[in-house]
DNA sequence: GCCAATGTTTGCGCTGTGTCAAAGATGACA
DNA sequence: TGTCATCTTTGACACAGCGCAAACATTGGC
């Protein structure tokens, strides 16, 4: 399958790369479809690859000992992911399920130590990567602390139209369906909570909701909510 | 100031660095005493050191915009921290705040990109570190989701008593001065809720509890209580 | 040895959220 | 077009845990 080099080259990790380094580093990647529902990788698997998401939308989750789900990330186009390997692991804290069709780019993890050999930049890069996934498992960690549910799901969706946002009419719509179960997974709560304060959301024109469908009307509105102290 | 370098050989980050590249290292470093109740770096402060804790221990807290606190994680003697820099930060997320007599290695951050290419080794091992660190903050997470106030507690607690235990009588002590009030930074709840649910603990023979003061006397029932199911 | 500062305990009332339950909506598929 | 599975909404209720407030304990300084 032909893979799209200037996407490739877009991802911070791979954007100082020399030419045949990078093409070196796709020769030996394995292109994959995956549909909607079917897992890359599952929880607790020997990790024997790394991969970058060229298209479509993944959800990272994880399960407790008892049965209960989280949602660790999403993982968007030019995102790596699978990492497990890297960071000396051997299997996957979690399952990377596509929720919308999608194609991964896979590589054995035999390579990274190799590529980072021949590409010492490439190991500042990917930690930097890291640096930045820590700071945002803070940030979370720091809402959930401090902030009431209502916040903190004003604060998911709207990274959620940051970085899967797709303008729609007046609005801009999350560009993969996503239930208020998933929303629940990534804030800490639980599906009846999410629906009734979306549903409150729907009646004062901030949002659009539907069907594993969410589409912010009002931006400013929900960052005013994200933001504000109450009043 | 004389460095103790077996110590510093037992950090995971310096373990594989060849003898004559680590006295360079330690060559560039200062050694700093800081008293309890200073901090070694101020969050939003620039990030011109990176540091290595030799003896002691710190907080680091950050502070929300409405100015509530939470403790983002402990140092221990030999970990590494103020790693910034290397994040691609120019600024500190945090404040590292000593909480007991504490001396630490400092580096200035210019240095970090030097050693890495001198030794490549470094890169892969330091970001062996963070995926750790990444992994302990997902493992709050799903805690903090999942799980009410007494449970968190418990494996704070746990966590502490094994990072940071010393034996004493029968039971393990928490080796620095910690208060409530840290303990609900750490949980995100009260220094009240705390109070309440150690006096039980107390009151079951689980604890001992004082001013500053916390010793676990039954390990094995703090872990039935963080695992289990309530019942 | 007394005082001030700091940390701890405890009571009480309130409310945000979880739990349980049941009734709609929506979309996929046959 | 009807059926079924899945998702969403809404209500009723209970309670964990927070906010507030006041008393108590410990420590260090003078």
């Amino acid at each position: 399958m032909k893979i799209d080099k200037s996407l490739v080259r877009s991802i911070p990790l791979f954007d100082r790369m020399s030419d045949a380094d990078l093409d070196k580093f796709l020769g030996h990647a394995i292109s994959r479809r995956v549909p909607v529902g079917e897992a890359v990788f599952e929880q607790g698997a020997a990790a024997t690859h790394f991969f970058l998401l060229l298209h479509g939308r993944l959800k990272v989750t994880q399960v407790t000992e008892d049965g209960q789900q989280i949602i660790v990330r999403v993982v968007h186009p030019g995102d790596l992911f699978g990492f497990a390997k890297a960071l000396q692991r051997s299997d996957y804290p979690g399952t990377a399920l596509a929720v919308a069709e999608s194609i991964a780019l896979c590589w054995p993890t035999e390579l990274w130590p190799q590529f980072v050999d021949r590409n010492p930049r490439l190991a500042v890069t990917a930690m930097q990567t890291i640096g930045q996934r820590l700071e945002e498992a803070h940030t979370r960690i720091r809402e959930m602390s401090t902030q009431e549910v209502e916040r903190r799901v004003a604060h998911a969706v709207l990274r959620l139209a940051n970085q899967a946002g797709r303008k729609e009419g007046s609005g801009v719509r999350i560009d993969f369906p996503i239930s208020r179960q998933d929303i629940a997974e990534m804030t800490g709560t639980t599906l009846h909570t999410v629906s009734r304060i979306l549903s409150a959301w729907e009646a004062k024109g901030l949002v659009e909701g539907g069907r594993q469908k969410l589409i912010v009307l009002d931006i400013n509105g929900l960052a005013a909510l994200a933001d504000h102290v109450k009043e």
